[in-house]
DNA sequence: TGTACATCAGTGAACGCGCGTTCACTGATGTAC
DNA sequence: TGTACATCAGTGAACGCGCGTTCACTGATGTAC
């Protein structure tokens, strides 16, 4: 920690933005191992960038802003990694996309677990507008992809924002738990995930045709009594 | 805070769980109003009692043992919630059972955030054995009423654990966000809840019967084409 | 019934610590002449 | 090209604070005789 004996050279003049993203960058990996946000000091912060601690007052007036530049920051790699998920399936394929960006949503989470917590499972310093989270970042390509469900008849046509939420939950949920709760036998994230996504959109799609008041018992059984047609007319990988 | 001028009353030989329990209650009252865990002092828990902070330490070997003891008391509480929500319908409706008690699952959540958050959200402060979790309290009555689901038809017969994560899963991801992201469109709670739930459920009972690896996309489609038959075959409420 | 005594629940004061933040300062960098 | 000076990124030391926990103690309660 204070064995850092290297200190960093003076930054040139008007290059401030440099050690700002040190700063935050240190915060970032110092909040991957904490507890949580009080367990990350100052102090500690400073003695990663290799800087003493009043300097970071130069870049950020106090501690909740540093930490509010550390949440944007996840929030852009969680987008990032969405988006490029979301490219690698062709556009007809909405539902497709959809499990994708669900799929290595999970992941980024199970990945980053301290940073997936400050940013979705943590309430914020600062309560956020609303527009600021539904029209901007990882959500809005989210709800870009439920709106191509719906162009393609997957989903009921409508505000795509709701349904989003919805199927956001249950990705919240799988990715939240695995967290939290680490030693549950959870089996392999993909599995898991796969199948409570899939369940999640299944069980949307359907409610949009049935109607909300469907009986779920007699459906399920229906749905049973129908399914060796539906079998024999799919192919089966082996 | 410490403007609390009455004094206990010294408790009678032999009756320190008295005191144990009041200690018990003023912290889980505090947790409920507090950011975090370390935002609850030993000595705001002592004035909230009456009592010196050095009292707490004839009941409590440290504050992480007032903190598991705080968490039990939380997942005793909801266990009851949950079987008492059970116990209010019929046993040949154990799928209306699965969604009432997820339903009473996410009202807990919802009205008892922080006491929801220490007790599901956080990292637990020292990992529990699975069996802890899987064989006792809310869980095990949770995986009580997915095996009646099974043993009715409603899901495939099997190991009840895993469905019961999955659905688990449903009702977090649906609490654990409206807790973490209070501002979002979430709309009433029982809508929203009854709507992951029911698809967690549908979902689910489809997958079981049509395989993991069902064309979702082809799924969708052709229920749609069912849709109207099983319309016109089904009560609708007005 | 009365008294001496043991018990132990709860006290009061203090410990050492790490925290966020402040303040007067230093000294390398860049600029004006 | 050389010198004096302004700038401002970063420093070193300190502030006051609340924290978890310890320790020698007190004094009401219950008991033995």
């Amino acid at each position: 920690m204070s064995g850092e004996t290297v200190r960093r050279r003076r930054a040139q003049r008007g290059s401030g933005e440099l050690l700002r993203a040190e700063i935050v960058a240190a915060a970032k990996e110092l909040l991957a191992n904490a507890r949580n946000v009080d367990a990350v000091s100052m102090r500690a912060v400073a003695d990663a960038v290799g800087v003493t601690p009043p300097s970071i007052y130069l870049h950020f007036a106090d501690k909740d802003a540093l930490l509010d530049a550390v949440v944007s920051d996840v929030f852009a790699e969680l987008d990032t990694v969405i988006q490029a998920a979301g490219a690698a399936v062709p556009d007809d394929a909405p539902l497709t996309r959809l499990k994708t960006q669900g799929l290595a949503y999970v992941h980024f989470a199970v990945d980053h677990p301290e940073h997936y917590r400050i940013a979705a499972m943590e309430p914020c310093v600062v309560p956020p507008n609303v527009d600021d989270v539904i029209r901007t970042g990882a959500f809005v390509h989210f709800t870009e992809t439920v709106l191509a469900c719906m162009k393609a008849g997957i989903f009921a046509d409508g505000d795509p924002v709701p349904v989003a939420l919805d199927l956001w939950a249950a990705a919240h949920g799988i990715a939240a738990l695995m967290i939290a709760k680490p030693y549950l036998p959870w089996g392999d994230v993909d599995d898991i995930a796969n199948r409570v996504l899939r369940a999640a959109a299944i069980g949307r799609a359907v409610n949009d045709v049935l109607g909300g008041d469907v009986d779920t018992e007699a459906f399920t059984a229906w749905v049973r009594t129908q399914a060796p047609a539906k079998r024999s007319r799919e192919r089966r990988r082996p």
